[in-house]
Parts: C-alpha cells; sequence; structure tokens
DNA sequence: GTCTATACACGGATAGAC
DNA sequence: GTCTATCCGTGTATAGAC
C-alpha cells in the first residue's frame, strides 16, 4: 500500500491519516501504519517520537483540510441559505464517516489535550462560521428573527455529523441524505 | 469494580456494556471486562464463547433498552410536537455519547453482520417510529404539509446523534442542547 | 463453574549496526 | 535515515486441575 511521489514522513502521515479514518485511534498501530506507508519500524521512530506524534501530526493535517474544504462551501457567492446548502450537500463520502468527528468517540484521544484540540478547534470553528452565515440570513429577513443563529449552526455540524451515524448504521448514504433534506425543508426561507 | 447481587453472567454482560459504551468494542479487551466484573478468565470464557460473543449480548441489551427509553418519550400524550420535543429533551448522559450510536464508528462491529445488525435495526426503528408521529403532525395541520415525515424523522434523529459529536468535542453539553434548541425552534408550529 | 497455567501473536517501543 | 534485533506487556484465547 506504498504512497507514491513522497517523503517518508509524508507517507507515514498519509497513511497515518488513512487509518485513524478508517479505524480510529485505538484501532490503529504502528506496525500498522509502517506497512501502510511502506516505511521501516526504525524510519517511523526516527522521525516520530512515537504513535501519539505520528497522530497529532495526521490529525492537524485532517483538521485544516476539513477546515478549507468548508469553507470553500462557506464561502460562495448566494444568499445565506445557498450557502448552507452548499455546505450540506457538498460531496461527500458518507460511508467513511467525518474524520474529525469520529475522533470523538476515540476514549484515548479525548483523554488527551494534545490530540483533542484540532478536534475542538475544528468544530468550534465550523460552528462559528455557520453561526455568522445564519446571522446574516436573519438580518437580511431571509430567515426568521426569532431564530438564534448559533443554535441554527449547531443543529447544522449536528445534522451531518450523526448524518454520518446514521448512514454507517444502515450502510446507506440515504439516511444521510434524508437528514439533510429535512433540515433544509425546515430552514427554507417561507415564500 | 465488583457489581453486586447479579450471576456472573449477568456481570459480564454489564460489565461489557458499560465498557463499549466508554472505549468501544476495539478498546475492550476480555481482561478488561473480567477485571470490571469480578470474574475470572475460566469463568468468562465458560459463559461466553468468546469477546465477540459477550459483546452480542452486550449490544442486544444495551439495543433494548435504549428502545424502550426512546419509546417511553414517543408514547406519552401530547401533541407531535410535543412528543418529538420530549425525546429531543429527555434527559442524557450526554458527554458519554450514544451507548448504540457510537458503534457505528467501531470498524469491527461494523465489519460483523451479527454486531452491526442490533444496532442498524435500533437506529432504523427510531427513524421510523419519529416518522409516524411527524405523520401525524402533518395530518393534523400541527406541521406544513409540504414536510416529508421520513426526512424529518431523520433530521430529528441526525441530530440528536451529532450532537453528541460536538458535546464530546467541546467537553460540555452546551453544544447537544444548542442543536436541539435550534431544531425545535425550526419545527415549531407557527403560530 | 471457577482457577491457574500455558500459548502465541501483536502493540508499542528502544538499541545499535549499517 | 533505515534495518534488524530485542524487549516486555497485553490481547485473546485453550487446557486441564479443582
Amino acid at each position: 500500500m506504498y504512497i507514491h511521489g513522497m517523503s517518508t514522513p509524508e507517507r507515514l502521515i498519509e497513511s497515518t491519516r488513512e487509518l485513524l479514518w478508517e479505524r480510529g485511534y485505538v484501532g490503529t498501530s504502528p506496525k500498522a501504519i509502517q506497512q501502510h506507508a511502506g516505511a521501516g519500524q526504525g524510519s517511523m521512530y526516527h522521525h516520530f517520537t512515537g504513535k501519539p506524534d505520528l497522530a497529532l501530526a495526521a490529525i492537524r493535517r485532517t483538521a485544516e483540510e476539513m477546515r478549507a474544504t468548508a469553507e470553500a462551501s462557506l464561502a460562495g457567492a448566494g444568499s445565506a441559505y445557498d450557502r448552507v446548502a452548499s455546505y450540506l450537500l457538498r460531496e461527500r463520502d458518507v460511508l467513511r464517516g467525518c474524520p474529525v468527528g469520529r475522533l470523538t468517540m476515540d476514549p484515548d484521544v479525548i483523554a488527551s489535550d494534545e490530540l483533542r484540540a484540532p478536534v475542538t478547534e475544528t468544530l468550534e470553528w465550523l460552528r462559528g462560521r455557520l453561526a455568522e452565515i445564519v446571522q446574516e440570513g436573519v438580518d437580511q429577513g431571509e430567515f426568521s428573527a426569532s431564530l438564534d443563529a448559533g443554535d441554527i449552526a449547531s443543529t447544522v455540524v449536528s445534522t451531518v455529523q450523526g448524518g454520518y451515524v446514521l448512514a454507517r448504521a444502515t450502510g446507506s448514504p440515504e439516511a444521510f441524505d434524508a437528514g439533510v433534506r429535512g433540515l433544509l425543508a425546515l430552514l427554507a426561507p417561507r415564500a
């Protein structure tokens, strides 16, 4: 499972990212990472102090990437509703789950301040960013003035994160899509 | 961490339930279960064929319990909105996450048809049960006729499941509560 | 039913040769 | 930088005594 055209540390980080996504922190062993990366034992411990160090690099990169991906949807043109919809409807590998959100179910990640930090920050950033947009929608009269932007932002993020759970439970993206449709229907500006 | 007044198999199952909740399937070892239950190695393998067998018993029981708890909120009196709100607002140990939903992030659970089945069935039952109630609300004119009951039911379950993710990410139940408030605000029958 | 002994691979890492 | 050797504990059982 060699990853081509990258330095050894890069291959190790990318391999760790994939394995963390697939199996979580607890379920990912140094040996599995080395094999996936085509790197030896000594090589891994030369570049990283151990599993937590490597995981930290992987998690930080995954978090950054998620932020950039989300911002691409959210910064687009259109009404507040359009931008939220664009975020909700963007293409996702639904059955793989969220590579950041899944880490919240990993006891060793939650137990470590360092490993948890990028997860916390990314989801909090997302919530805040969505709240700004919803607030714009409220200010423009697009959404009801009775809505709390922070609450709606939390609902949006929760729907996505929970949609992954339903999709994985059923083995099909359908439940994720249904949840998103439901939310968009509730959110739709009244004609 | 002995559990009093139970037979050995009972203590093993209850211990497994707690450890699966806290650490997931991959993160739970037979040895940890034995210690938590105050049972010996031989004892555990006498009553159960191994870790998957014991986990299956534990997961089935947890799934049943979740169903019963949900039904208690959903079968109450009141309007459709009231019953959905009662489900959303019921007391939860939010920071522990959902003992059923968290299993969807466990690669070994998802990989096993037997272990996955109770998870799938429970969440699908919940979605269906909520859809019935939402449909009643639509039929009574309480909710907009333009809403799809199945979609809204998915949104409700997703919001809860995703709320756990946000709460665990931040280390506080606040984000869960915010998501629920947002959903209830969107769902509220228009005056 | 429960206990102790044994087994063998894996997890996670260190040491030192090249 | 990478490789191989080595280490010690844990994961997940099986065997057989009591």
